[in-house]
DNA sequence: TAGTGGTCTAGACCACAAT
DNA sequence: TTGTGGTCTAGACCACTAC
């Protein structure tokens, strides 16, 4: 049984109030300050003690019923949730023991160039076949063991990837810092055996088990702005998400 | 370029108004009545037209927001996204051509028994080691061809399973019809190669690619309500889910 | 400058759960 | 009956975008 912390507002900072008080809260969560089947205070008697209009209050809240971390029902209060809750964009985890105790994966850029789309990018993309796209293959390694292989298609006015270094930025960190704010992706997740050259990048045998995994990722305004089309060694890799129902 | 049809309020219903909106909303996008890129009329203009309040109009066009159909943008409008998105918990496909032209899938039960839960089971569903649980494997195949293996442990407070049909009712299903809501799940996906029984119950060679997947999901109370660990032949089946990150 | 969504207030009435 | 969250209203002011 925990307790809320006192929630501090700064009504001179152009952070949201809903906001400053949805972070206390979950970092309340998070901290483990409230613990799993914790009630928080009613609606209206927090947004008095908080000076907000309960509105406010419950905009608060309702970021983190979003995000599984709270449950509201009617007539009994609101509580904290007992799932462990991972964010969308973040799911792709190692699950190599070594890359889990800290160990940094390395990235070799296979291919970096500007290429036509074929019928299938092009469609993914939302662009014409046979229009400009940047297409680039990596390969992904933790301690020199290889474990991912991966091919990425772009739209050039989505990004410019000439100089950029990709070794150092995983190409999701490049296009936030580029201003591309992702929002939704649609993804298919299956297995086949590997083909020679895939066996021979991920050293592996030929016809070893491989997760195979596409995507395809849209930005804030709804533009389709990367597809990808990836191998991973099954022995290295799962894929972890957290789904949320709404 | 699309148009928003005419919306239709029922002040008499016991559905939300919010939520009357929102579902025609959906509706028009998913019938395509708004295509990708089309200008939502401004809130407080459709607010007007529909006799609602500007906030109320809000929670309608959140509703869509949330689930990553809509874009808004200060200063700009309301815009219609251009990915078609797939609801959690609906996120299994079979990428069997005959299945995806409605060839039923059909369900063996192998067994369904309440056993005493091990220390991996007892944690993921958040009970003592020996608690009662359920334990039920099934053999899902379309047109007598087998496609997956699926193991779930079930407490036994959460549903009771005797007289159950299992074969005409998916397991989700069956929650739901017993007042469950689904709301979190965590979820791992990868692969390895089939041994010998799951390779004779799925028709396949000993070693022949399998995608795995293991699953928790929490009810709207926080509960643990089911784990699962299944397997499934690569070459009929994927994982298809759509990420919407907030 | 005009129009958009973002935030916030101060109430009101209702449905549901616990007692 | 009491207290909870669910819904809804009618405004207000602000920040951002496009022109």
């Amino acid at each position: 049984m925990g307790s809320l912390p006192r929630i501090g507002l700064d009504r001179s900072s152009p952070v949201p109030l809903y906001f400053q008080v949805a972070e206390q809260l979950e970092r309340a969560i998070v901290d483990g300050a409230l613990v799993p089947g914790d009630r928080i205070e009613a609606e209206i008697e927090l947004a008095g003690s908080l000076g907000l209009s309960r509105p406010t209050l419950r905009q608060a809240i309702q970021v983190l019923v979003d995000k599984g971390m709270l449950v509201r029902k009617r007539g009994v209060g609101t509580q904290v949730v007992g799932a462990k809750i991972r964010r969308p964009f973040e799911l792709t985890s190692l699950h190599d023991d070594l890359a889990r105790t800290g160990q940094p994966a390395g990235t070799e850029v296979l291919s970096c160039a500007v290429v036509e789309a074929d019928d299938e990018v092009g469609h993914e993309l939302q662009v014409p076949p046979g229009s400009p796209v940047w297409s680039l293959e990596r390969l992904r390694s933790v301690r020199d063991e290889p474990f991912a292989l991966m091919r990425n298609y772009l739209p050039v006015d989505v990004v410019d990837l000439r100089g950029a270094d990709l070794t150092a930025l995983g190409l999701y960190e490049l296009l936030r810092h580029g201003g591309v704010h992702l929002r939704v992706a649609n993804q298919r997740i299956g297995a086949r055996r590997a083909e020679a050259r895939e066996a021979r990048l991920l050293a592996e045998r030929r016809g070893a088990p491989l997760v195979t995994m596409t995507r395809t990722a849209f930005d804030d305004a709804g533009r389709a702005v990367e597809h990808g089309d990836h191998l991973y060694r099954a022995d290295r890799y799962t894929v972890e998400l957290t789904l949320v129902d709404r």
